[in-house]
DNA sequence: CTGTTAGCGCGTTCAT
DNA sequence: ATGAACGCGCTAACAG
């Protein structure tokens, strides 16, 4: 094999728009006109001209355009850098799968731009810049400061899950995870429970607190103590720790709500392993619907939290936005609770 | 509010290498090698540019370079059609976060090709276009014919995962599947298994054949029977099924390996449903060490699939493509069993 | 309706 | 060592 290196043999020059006009005997702008829909041509020359594009297999380059427009034909996935390792594994699969899914039949890229541990300054030079029409962030962060490059810029995007730091300005689309916290609690109620208590996200992220709250008011509502608390931060292992503290700290404990499946199934290994009898003795209910909800043994009643919805609303919302629409500065989507044999 | 559309404001143009030029007090050939590091420029010019670049803030259009060169700064990630509904969770989050990581430094950009189905056209014209410096490609199935366009493009690509295809010419990086298939075996085989099945993925991917046959040269090897099995697809609910046919085939079974976590944890479920314990009455090997591996009760002895390993050496072999260096064709990262209590 | 012209931001000869 | 001039592929005035 000989030496590698650059490419001597000339890759064939892809057809530009010249060449389809010197092929449909008619002048470059005119050429331009058909290709752009503009209806200020004759028919004569637009068939013409179609006829050379389809027999060069000529397509627009996308970089000569964006030069001269203000259009990029792309959109960015942001998922900044305090995001990376809670959005493990399959939230963020749905989302990337539902969004591209979304954007299948427009011309519109999906560029990836994940924040690195102390490099946010890479997805910001991208985002000003121009080379993207806008952009979807996901992010459910306190310490998410992306909000501020996109108003600068003025970008238009959407984010997936509440911005912490509140009304942005930049419209959202969430899941209601306060009604589901409710969800949750009413279920454990209505079966008899009394000694409820809940294990947290982390409380730095808004999907935790509105879950947490809507815990809290329904204990509150039904005249039950909300305050049998703890923390964990979406890991297993922490789901599995915040188990023991609560169990020491509240033996009596007959219900719970954990705040996301991961957890939940690392919570019933401890409860089991402390000899409690799941649902008999505590009944569990998590958040998500994530496969691990069941295929874990008992099969887990929770909270669905609908990630394929998501995704896509939130492109609808940035294509509208992207068309020149308005859209509502928030999109909620509701939730239900499947019930499994957990709870 | 008014009414939407257009921004009137004109978004503050972001300076050229005109207005670096004028502020230095050079001309526009000048600046444009400094930044590119040409050698040929004098001291007192070139830090007049850095600190005019410095002040205004200045970077180099990506549009405007690559329409007058080569490369892009961009790579494409490529997920053929046919591994959309396969590679569900982990394995593709793991690969996306360590291809971006990777490239942190660099100002290379990820772009995100999702196949849809009915529709690979999109990303083969993206692929040609030129708008990309080169390709990683995740591919196993049978079906995946981008290959065919990165050869005739002649744009420098990775696969992770051998394609099927056998030999395209394209470096590809995968796991030691059928090693990993033996390693399975033999562990069974090493306490004292004699009825041992397997459970494979669709036999139009190549891992799965791999697995299966590191599998059978085991048994064979060690002069047991090796035509117990069935095969699933990667899903939940297959390995199930799979499990049931071969239950009820080799009622005697006791040794299992299983292609992949997932279809385990379901065939355990399955097999305690049918009154087995495992790993007393059958001893169940996974492979991939995802979550489920350590969620599931017993927690269930694997083999490891490196997905953090194999995305960066896929990055890595490409940026030395890139870079006009050869690789090797292909790469093999080892694996190796991790024993927990289900065999 | 159509062609001519200018210019987007940049890299690169070719002179000097 | 530096600058003037040209062209990458395309769109958008401006004439006709």
């Amino acid at each position: 094999m000989p030496a590698a290196g650059k490419d001597t043999v000339p890759a064939k020059r892809l057809p530009t728009l010249e060449d389809v006009a010197a092929r449909a005997g008619v002048s470059r702008a005119t050429a331009s006109r058909v290709v752009n829909a503009d209806p200020r041509v004759g028919n004569l020359a637009r068939t013409a001209v179609q006829e050379a594009i389809e027999q060069l297999g000529y397509r627009p380059n996308r970089n000569a355009r964006s030069l001269v427009r203000p259009e990029a034909d792309s959109i960015a996935v942001v998922v900044p850098e305090a995001e990376q390792t809670v959005f493990s594994d399959p939230f963020f699969a749905a989302l990337l799968a539902a969004i591209t899914q979304s954007l299948a039949d427009s011309p519109v890229q999906v560029l990836l731009a994940m924040g690195q541990p102390g490099n946010s300054q890479k997805i910001e030079r991208y985002l000003r810049g121009g080379y993207t029409d806008g952009a979807i962030v996901v992010s459910h962060h306190k310490d998410d400061h992306i909000w501020q490059v996109l108003h600068a810029t003025k970008l238009p995007a959407v984010y997936v899950g509440r911005p912490y730091a509140g009304d942005v300005g930049i419209p959202y689309v969430d899941v209601d995870n306060r009604a589901g916290g409710t969800l949750a609690a009413e279920h454990l109620i209505s079966t008899g429970r009394r000694r409820i208590g809940t294990i947290t996200g982390p409380l730095d992220m808004a999907a935790s607190e509105d879950r947490m709250l809507g815990w809290q008011q329904a204990l509150q509502q039904a005249g039950l103590a909300a305050d049998l608390m703890e923390h964990g931060d979406f890991t297993a292992s922490s789901g599995a720790l915040a188990m023991q503290r609560l169990l020491n700290r509240v033996p009596e404990l007959d219900g719970l709500f954990v705040a996301s499946d991961l957890m939940a199934v690392s919570a019933i290994h401890e409860l089991q392993a402390a000899g409690r009898r799941v649902p008999e003795e505590v009944a569990v209910v998590g958040f998500d619907n994530t496969q691990a909800a069941q295929l874990t043994r008992p099969p887990l009643t929770t909270v669905v939290n609908p990630v394929g919805a998501l995704a896509s609303t939130a492109v609808e919302m940035l294509l509208k936005l992207l068309g020149g629409s308005q859209v509502e500065e928030r999109v909620i989507l509701g939730t239900e609770l499947i019930q499994r044999a957990s709870a």
